[in-house]
DNA sequence: TGTACATCAGTGAACGCGCGTTCACTGATGTAC
DNA sequence: TGTACATCAGTGAACGCGCGTTCACTGATGTAC
C-alpha cells in the first residue's frame, strides 16, 4: 500500500487528529456537565491525556472554547444557508427556530459566544475565528432578507435579528419553577412572534 | 426639639442609612472601573469600613449587587412608565432608546442582569426581587403595546421586545476598533430599526 | 553501523492567585437588679 | 449609683479553594556524520 503524503505532512494530520481528540473530549464534557463545571482536569481525563498535554495543543482555555465553538457551530450555519438558498421567501420562521432550537440543545456554544461578547478581545487571531463566525452568519441572515424583499438597510435588518434571538436565548433560562422542556417551549413561542412581526413588516412593504 | 420615632425605629433607619452607604460605595466602584474587577476589599475602603462589616448587611456579594442593581434599576423604570403614560401612542421610539442609552451608560446593571441570568437561582428571596423588576418592566411595556393598539398577545409582545433590548446590549460591546461612542450610536441604530419594524406592525393591524 | 545530539509527545505534581468569606477579637452602649 | 451581663457595630488578618497553568522531567524517534 503506496503512502503518498509526505513526512511531515503526515505529521501534520497527526497533530491535527491529537487536536481533534481534545476538541472531542471538551465536547462530551459540555454534554455532561453545565458550563461553568467544565474544566481542563476532565477534559484531559476524558481523552486520556495529562492537563499539560492540552497546552501544546491550544494556548490556553479560551482558545480551546473558541475552537470547539467554531468546530461545532459551523452545522448549524450550513444547515441555516441550506434553508434559506432552497426556499422561494427565505423561510424566516423555520431559519430562525433553527437557530433557537440549536442554542437550547447546545446550551455550551451559546455560553462560549456569551462569554467572548462579556469578557471582551482576545488574542487576536482568536477574535478573528469568532468575528469571522458571526459575520457569516449575517451574510446568511442577509440572504434570507433579500429573499424577502424586506425593506430598508438589509445589514441592519439582520443585526437587529442576530441580537433579538440572542437575547430570547438569554432572557428565558433556568428557573427555579420550569423544566427544560417548557423553557424550550417559551423561546420558540417568543421566536414565533418575532416571525411573525417580521414577516408582516416585510409583506406590507412589499 | 422632639423626636418622635421610637428607639427602635431609630435603630433601624441608622441600619438602613448604613446599608445605603455601602451600596453608595459599591456603586462608585462600578462607575469607576469594569464589572468584574469590582470586589469586596475595594468597596469596603471607599465606604470607608472593614471588609467583614459589609457582610453584617448584605449575606453575600451576590445579594450586594442585586440591591444595588434593585435600586438603581427603579429610576429608569419610573422614567419609561412616565413617559408612557404621558403619550398618546405609547412613546414606542423613546421608550426603547431610554432603555438603551441607559443600560449603554449604566453597564453595570446590565452585567448584574445577566450574571442572573447566567447564573441562574440564587436565594430565594432574591430571585424574587429581581423578578419583580423584570415583571415591573414587563408590564412596562404591556401598557405601551396596549397603547400602540397593537395586534397579538401584548405579553410575547413585551418579552420579545425586552428580549431583543438585551441582545442589543450584549451583541454590540467593546470591540477593539470601536470606541464607546460609537458602540451607543450603533446600538441606537439598531434599536431605531427594531423601532421602525415594531411600529409598521401595529400600525398595519390597526 | 554506531554514536551524539535534537526534537517533540507526553507526564503528574506543584504553583499561584484572586478574592469572597470567616475568625477571633475589641469597644461602646444598653439593660437588669 | 454601681456591677454584671448582653448586644451589636466594627476590625484586620487569615483561610480556603477552585482551577488554569507551568515546571522539571522521561522516553521514543529522527538526523547528522
Amino acid at each position: 500500500m503506496k503512502n503518498n503524503k509526505t513526512l511531515s505532512e503526515l505529521k501534520a494530520s497527526e497533530k491535527n487528529a491529537r487536536r481533534d481528540i481534545i476538541i472531542d473530549a471538551a465536547e462530551k464534557e459540555f454534554a455532561t456537565k453545565s458550563f461553568n463545571r467544565v474544566n481542563m482536569r476532565d477534559i484531559a481525563r476524558r481523552a486520556g491525556i495529562s492537563p499539560a498535554l492540552i497546552y501544546r495543543h491550544f494556548p490556553d482555555q479560551r482558545s480551546l472554547f473558541a475552537e470547539t465553538y467554531v468546530r461545532g457551530i459551523s452545522g448549524i450555519l450550513d444547515r441555516i444557508r441550506k434553508r434559506i438558498d432552497d426556499s422561494r421567501d427565505g423561510a424566516f420562521g423555520e431559519v430562525i427556530d433553527d437557530f433557537i432550537v440549536f442554542f437550547t440543545r447546545n446550551d455550551h456554544y451559546y455560553r462560549t459566544m456569551m462569554n467572548f461578547f462579556l469578557e471582551g478581545p482576545v488574542e487576536r487571531g482568536l477574535f478573528d475565528k469568532l468575528n469571522s463566525m458571526e459575520r457569516k452568519l449575517l451574510g446568511h441572515f442577509d440572504a434570507m432578507f433579500t429573499k424577502m424583499k424586506i425593506e430598508g438597510d438589509i445589514r441592519f435588518h439582520s443585526h437587529t435579528l442576530f441580537a433579538a434571538l440572542i437575547g430570547i436565548v438569554t432572557t428565558f433560562r433556568s428557573h427555579p419553577d420550569k423544566s427544560d422542556r417548557e423553557i424550550l417551549k417559551h423561546r420558540r413561542r417568543i421566536a414565533a412572534n418575532l416571525t411573525k412581526v417580521y414577516t408582516s413588516y416585510s409583506s406590507h412593504n412589499k
